[in-house]
DNA sequence: TAAACTAGTTTATGAAATAAACCAAATTAT
DNA sequence: ATAATTTGGTTTATTTCATAAACTAGTTTA
């Protein structure tokens, strides 16, 4: 029994770093409103998966406003394999 | 997004629900093995998925000993199935 | 210039996962 | 015979975590 990543074994950061995983920079409306999460949640567990190293935050302003984006890191994206690859295995599927 | 079912979304329950749905009656022992939690845990995670009526839980006698037996239900099944599908969707699996 | 909105962060709390402690009965050792 | 150990669990206590609510800081609009 390979143990599951706990950090990505959560719906709302799996969401994240799976989304993430098909494309570049993104910020934090467009996850806000891709994974349906409220303000503080999402805030809270990008900074969680920035704390792994699994994904980038850069933050600066567009006019006017602040503007926070994130990127999946090699890290990231090899841990979400490996942890899809765990799952598989826990499931019983190929 | 579909919400991924809170109850199968941990790993030791859906270790203990993928495990039973290939095979028939098992018992605690079995189900201790196999997942490799502690006989606390196992114990709390097996009522939790009986008193959602995903599984069915018999006690008897075996050799003088109480034997605790587990098989998973249709409902079990169903959302089993259910989960996977929704997990491959936010995995953006096909 | 006050109200409402943008774009977040911080904190408080309730739920849940887990391990540790416990229990009753059976078995084995002395 | 009885003390120690093992079996097969359950209950309880603790810690962690997910989440919402409250807050911050600034901008835009009426």
């Amino acid at each position: 029994m390979n143990k599951l990543n706990k950090l990505l074994h959560q719906e709302l950061r799996l969401a994240i770093v799976s989304y993430l995983a098909g494309v570049e920079w993104v910020n934090f409306n467009k996850l806000l409103d891709i994974t349906e999460a409220t303000k503080g949640n999402l805030s809270v567990q990008i900074k969680k998966l920035e704390a792994a190293g699994y994904l980038e935050i850069k933050k600066s302003f567009k006019d006017n406003y602040p503007l926070t984006q994130c990127k999946i890191t090699d890290d990231g994206r090899n841990a979400l394999d490996e942890y899809v690859k765990d799952l598989k295995q826990l499931l019983n599927m190929k």
